[in-house]
DNA sequence: CCAAAAGTGTTACGATTACACCCATGT
DNA sequence: ACATGGGTGTAATCGTAACACTTTTGG
C-alpha cells in the first residue's frame, strides 16, 4: 500500500508547492590575457557586501534563457550574448530568505566590446582572474563558478566556441594563450596552430597586427 | 536611465513570482539485450492515455535529487538509485495546465533486480526500446529522453558507469552488447576487450556462465 | 643592432583500427 | 558431431607529442 497524501503531492494541480527561480551567470570574459569572470556587488538584498554572480528572478512569461538575458542586461547592460545553461542548484538552504532554485548558465563575452558600467541596483561591478575570486561570495556562487569553469573546459575539446572571446581579427598567439587561460596549461605552438588550422575555421586577413614585435598575421573566423 | 520595475524584478523577496517545478527521470535499463527506457501511463492528470516519463512535483523541503528519489520509488518501488542531473525545461507552454519548470535526471537500474509492479496512480508501466518509443508522448518528453540519451553517450566514452545496468557477474560479450546498445554501433571484440582490460577495472571471478555456448568467463568490477 | 616574439617541419611514440583462426560448450 | 558463440595477437594506420632554428618587428 503506498500513502495516498505521497501521491497526491506527485501531481502538479493548482495546489502545488511553488518556489521562486533565479538564473545566474557566469560570465567569462578575456582581459590582459587572463581568463575572468564577471561579478558584482549588489545595492540591495542579503548579500549587499558579498560579490556575486549576476542573478535575477524567473517570471511568469519568460523561459529560463529569456531570464538569463534579461538579468544580465539589467545588471550590466549586455546584449546578444550566447548563453548555454550549466545546471541547477537546489539545496533547500541555499538562499538565506526563503527557498530559491537557481539555473545557472555561462557566457563569452569580449570585454572591450562590454564596457563595464553601474547600473542602478549595482553598487560595484568588475573582472575577476579566477585564481583570484573573493572566498566569500554570495550563495552557492563558489559552487557556481566552478562548475561552469569546468563546463567550458570541456566544450573547449570538442568546438571552439572561444569566438566571443576575442575581437572578429585575433593572432594565433592570442588565441593559443586564451586556451592556455581557459584549460589552465601550456601548449605547444607548433602543435596547436596545426590544430586549429586542421579544423579549417579561420581565415587569414592578410594583415599584421602592429604594435607587437614578431609581427603576427591577423586571423578571423570564416564566414558561412 | 534603467527602468524601475524590471529591477525590482530581479530581486527574490516575498512577492517574486513563484513556478511548480517537477523532476523527470530517464531510467535506462538492458533487457533483452537491448538498452531500454522505463516510461509510465498515470491514472490521473492531463496525459491520461499517453506514456511518459516517471515524473512529480518538487516539494518545500526536498532537492531536485531528492524529489527525484521519491518520485522513482512512489511510481515504481525503485530504491536506492544512482541519479545524474541532465538539464532544465523551461517553456512557458511545455505543462497544459499552468507553469511548471521541470528538471531532468537519468538512471541507470538492472531491471532483474526491479521488477516492475503497479503501484497506485500508475496505470501502466513498461520498458520500451529506444527506437520504439511511442511518437505521443506526453508533454517534452520526447525531447529530453532524446537528450538524456545524448548525455549516457558522452558520459560512456571516459568513465564507465554501466555498473547499474549489469548483474553483479557478467560475461564481456554481454558488456560489449551493452556499450553497442548504448552507441549505437558496433564495436570490434578485440579491440573491445584491449580497452576494458587496460582500464583495470575488471576482476575475473573464475566462474564460466552456464547455458552459453563457449562457456563465456563471468567477470565483476573491482572492489576498493 | 639587439631583444623579443612569430613562424615553420620532421620524427618518435602511443593509440586505434582492421583482421582470421582455434577453442569451449550446448544441443 | 556439429553449430554457435567465446576467446586470442599482430600489423598498419592515424593522431598526438616532442623538439630547434630562422624571420620579423619594436625599441
Amino acid at each position: 500500500m503506498t500513502k495516498p497524501e505521497s501521491l497526491a503531492s506527485l501531481q502538479v494541480d493548482h495546489n502545488s508547492y511553488e518556489c521562486s527561480i533565479t538564473t545566474d551567470i557566469a560570465v567569462f570574459g578575456y582581459v590582459e590575457n587572463r581568463l575572468k569572470i564577471l561579478l558584482t556587488k549588489r545595492a540591495v538584498g542579503k548579500y549587499t557586501d558579498h560579490w556575486m554572480l549576476p542573478g535575477g528572478a524567473l517570471q511568469s512569461n519568460e523561459t529560463l534563457k529569456d531570464c538569463a538575458h534579461k538579468v544580465l542586461f539589467a545588471l550590466t547592460g549586455f546584449q546578444e550574448i550566447h548563453f548555454e545553461q550549466v545546471r541547477a542548484y537546489s539545496d533547500v538552504d541555499r538562499h538565506p530568505m526563503k527557498r530559491v532554485i537557481t539555473v545557472s548558465f555561462y557566457a563569452l563575452v569580449q570585454p572591450e566590446k562590454h564596457p563595464l558600467i553601474l547600473k542602478s541596483g549595482v553598487e560595484e561591478i568588475a573582472w575577476f582572474d579566477l585564481d583570484k575570486i573573493p572566498n566569500n561570495l554570495g550563495f552557492d556562487h563558489a559552487e557556481i563558478i566552478k562548475d561552469s569553469h569546468l563546463f567550458l573546459k570541456n566544450n573547449l575539446k570538442d568546438r571552439l566556441i572561444v569566438g566571443e572571446l576575442l575581437p572578429e581579427k585575433f593572432t594565433l598567439p592570442e588565441l593559443q594563450n586564451l586556451y592556455e587561460n581557459i584549460l589552465g596549461l601550456e601548449l605547444d605552438k607548433r602543435n596547436f596552430r596545426k590544430r586549429i588550422f586542421q579544423m579549417d575555421i579561420l581565415e587569414n586577413t592578410g594583415e599584421k597586427k602592429i604594435g607587437v614585435k614578431g609581427g603576427p598575421m591577423l586571423y578571423a573566423y570564416k564566414e558561412a
